[in-house]
DNA sequence: CGAATATCAGTGACACTGAAATTA
DNA sequence: CTAATTTCAGTGGCACTGATATTC
């Protein structure tokens, strides 16, 4: 009903044909599932999943509160417990009481974690260069650009810290 | 080896400063956790999972086979047998013996499958502008041409589709 | 008391691998 | 016999809800 008309006016010179939602979400799935297979297979020789992976990079700038986490992560806190379980059993973070709040948990990295940092990058780097490598620095400049608008109008956290640097 | 050096030439002159690709995973990872999120909570009413929608998305081209359904959808053929089930059960979709070849399995559409395809149609639409809604058309058009040369890289098959029509 | 924090328990969607049956 | 197609069985990641204990 919506998106049937294709407007085949002006406005924008090159603008000829406009760009249905719908399509978007289609490729960004679609981006999103290589882009998580590619991870999956460059992190699990590190022992790592992916989900563990982002928590590692969310601590390695510095000790964080499990709600913090979640916060970071964009996802409910009670699904931060198991993630840093597993990063503790493998003896790369560590629980310590908050001494401000007795209520909280601060999770560290242990220095074996922060050993793994160079690796996880790399694999981090490489799993996405295989997803991005076609394109040109002006290309990720203008997707960044654009995802950064989508995930900020949505109110993401970890956005708003990239923010920063832009 | 291949992206460290950032090259600070020039090229392009407003590009100042590199976007690691990354930094890209990070937030397409972002922004399709969103997606999917919204997705879900408006497939639910309709009795449809993310991935089964997908699936009746591909069935409104025409019947497909087990395999091309895969295809389409970038997943193992293997995966595509409980989505196939659920909408079989639903009765919005109905397996065929291949009259070409009696390996083969031919998906259809119900006449309840294609009757619900307006409300699926709607419910997506609702869920993509609820995350892509503060982009513009021309950026929506930016976006849509950056992911689909991502996806083409990948050797996607429904962005082939789509580049057809562009 | 109500609010926040973290955790326990259970559920569900979904993509994978390996193995089997059928047919080309 | 080899290859393709589909399905069976099992596993793993991960995000959700609801309920509980502790503390602010």
């Amino acid at each position: 009903m919506t998106t049937r008309a294709p407007l085949r006016r002006p406005g924008a010179a090159a603008a000829r044909r406009d760009v249905s939602a719908a399509d978007l979400a289609e490729l960004l799935g679609h981006a999103a599932r290589r882009l998580r297979r590619g991870s999956v297979a460059e992190l699990a020789p590190l022992g790592l999943t992916m989900a563990q992976a982002r928590v590692l990079r969310v601590l390695a700038a510095g000790p964080h509160r499990m709600a913090d986490i979640a916060a970071a992560l964009d996802v409910v806190p009670r699904t931060v417990t198991p993630m840093v379980d597993g990063l503790e059993g493998a003896g790369l973070a560590e629980r310590r009481p908050d001494p401000d709040d007795r209520r909280s948990v601060l999770v560290a990295l242990t220095h074996a974690g922060r050993r793994l940092l160079h690796d996880l990058d790399a694999a981090r780097r490489h799993s996405a260069e295989d997803v991005f490598g076609t394109l040109s620095a002006d290309e990720r400049l203008a997707l960044h650009g654009l995802l950064h608008t989508v995930c900020e109008a949505g109110g993401c956290h970890s956005c708003r810290a990239q923010q920063g640097e832009r």
